[in-house]
DNA sequence: CTGAAAGCGCTTACAG
DNA sequence: CTGAAAGCGCTTACAG
């Protein structure tokens, strides 16, 4: 009962409406004028019938599927879970499914995603990655063409990429820092090789050279995790590093070094101040509320589809560009000037 | 260069392997005795070309697409996306694609992805609908078959049903209210014709009862949304309610709620206490940490795949059942005794 | 065990 | 303007 009886098909439609399946199909895809009465006939009979096209028919003769696929590394992170909505958002608007993968971490499904794509199974490919590459995933990207890659680099890919301005956001923390006087600062950044952990902390430093006289930064690079944030905090509280504050380069990071801080009674920003990257979690509800530099998180997905449509991929020498999408800075209650400890 | 070249085909491996595309085919799917020498001549052929099967072309002639649809109200509100991600997973785990949809409270939408099932676009859909249904939604969703109400009810539809156990859950915080001394409960829900927030109603109610003497609820209903958190708090603030304790039904409610207490003055345990549903956030670093009943999301969304995949369609009568995961209570700071005030 | 052939349901030159 | 027919790349009865 409720299982597929065979679907009714354009021959259907054709049949009931009188004319051929040519005629109906060029009828759906537009490329008709329109002969005013057998156009009614036919419209009834797809109303009718219920009719909907066969998408797999369609997608093998087109040879297109009308879906972009989507790769990101967990999708329950709450920064890809908005970038994945941004994406779908946009999608959808032009008419186009979505297939997302999720990589976890295991460069192995990278590598078949790509793969699936050059097969025609998506028509583009929206890839990122977080982790460093050995060659292997900038050859496929290379080979395969219509993939954008966002958020973090695959280096020696040439395809266009769409980054957050990391360094500015660096930048901006590492001023708001300077301008409380610190001068001696934590940085708890993401995989050392990476480009955003990089760009970062490059403004960070950039920040504190400009405003003169002499600064230290203390760098502890792992992963952008809730475990690594309590890691890299249990280290330098047991290195007994005296940083006055904290550079926590992702939203992951943050918690899990407040998580420690809190447990040990240090208290923020009194003892120490915190700044956060990313701000997509609920900071502001965080005791003290988190000050924080804000990724454009929703725009980076949505330039990113449409970067990939726009793109003319018949032109590999256009192909190779880095766009930058600006971040800002959300000042809340974390920071203070340092203690006289 | 890097366009789409013809891709290579069965055809192509056929004759490399001086076969025919049936052998190959069949060697492919598994449905073959292994010669052993050929099969080692097609092996070949298939690595020296890259061969990969046209996935289109492969869905058409089967008729199937080993993808599964997921449809759900807002990929970035972290409790779907944590339930995204654990759907992406365990298909992931069988082979099986995950076409994505966001429905944004757009009735519209879901019907539209509901029909593009029913043409055997995807093989089976988990579908979360976030608002009352009409009876269209019901309809459609039982003629189409294949489809497993996940996470809040669609009332008429007789399909497999997965539910967190909402009066459970109430029930859980109820108790743990209850035990602190509180009589007077105000209940922050959602969508009141929602199943979810009636039995969370309920279960609260049966604790409260249970306890034994006088006690009241006040219930506030609207969105699972931080807005609608602001605007119930705003409201039982401004009418005086004089509840003890607040039951904020989703983690979005306790964020809009928490806001408010916040700006007011109004402080958490002290002077009232507070306790959550859904407990994705991290709700231990809010100040208080808060106090929540978990949901299992990553269990719902792992065993909706489950269910889409055991069941068997063919046999109506059994399909509608509703099956209820348990929840579990995380005591955290934000439930105290009443204050005498 | 293996192959020729039909069929899945569309799209799209190519002819009227 | 409209149709017959080939083709997209597989799968799968049906025959050897």
């Amino acid at each position: 009962m409720t299982s597929t009886k065979r679907a009714t098909s354009l021959k259907d439609v054709a049949d009931a409406a009188g004319v051929s399946v040519t005629t109906v199909s060029r009828l759906l895809n537009g490329s008709l004028q329109l002969p005013s009465e057998t156009k009614l006939r036919i419209d009834k009979a797809i109303q009718d019938l219920k009719y909907e096209p066969n998408p797999h028919a369609r997608r093998l003769s087109r040879g297109r599927s009308e879906t972009i696929g989507l790769v990101v590394p967990d999708i329950a992170n709450p920064f890809f879970a908005t970038l994945v909505s941004a994406v779908e958002a946009a999608a959808d608007t032009r008419g186009l499914a979505l297939s997302l993968h999720a990589t976890l971490n295991r460069p192995g499904r990278e590598i078949a995603y790509l793969r699936s794509l050059a097969r025609n199974h998506v028509d583009g490919l929206l890839f990122i990655t977080n982790h460093p590459d050995d060659g292997e995933l900038a050859a496929l990207i290379n080979q395969t063409g219509k993939v954008i890659v966002v958020d973090e680099d695959v280096p020696n890919a040439r395809v266009p990429k769409l980054f957050s301005d990391n360094e500015l956001g660096g930048y901006l923390a590492g001023c708001h820092l300077a301008d409380h006087g610190h001068r001696r600062v934590i940085y708890i950044g993401g995989p050392q090789e990476m480009i955003s952990t990089r760009r970062r902390s490059m403004g960070l430093e950039r920040a504190l050279r400009e405003r003169g006289g002499p600064f230290q930064v203390f760098r502890y690079q792992g992963n952008y995790t809730v475990e690594f944030g309590r890691e890299a905090a249990c280290r330098f509280l047991d290195e007994g590093i005296q940083g006055t504050a904290i550079f926590a380069s992702s939203d992951e990071i943050a918690i899990g070094l407040i998580e420690v801080l809190r447990a040990r009674g240090i208290s923020v920003p009194h003892d120490v101040s915190v700044i956060g990257f990313d701000d997509v979690g609920p900071l502001h509800l965080f005791a003290p509320p988190l000050t924080a530099i804000r990724q454009p998180v929703r725009a980076l997905g949505e330039r990113a589809l449409a970067l990939l449509l726009e793109t003319n991929w018949a032109e590999p020498e256009s192909l190779a560009f880095e766009e930058l999408l600006p971040v800002e800075i959300v000042v809340r209650n974390s920071v203070a000037p340092p203690s006289k400890s």
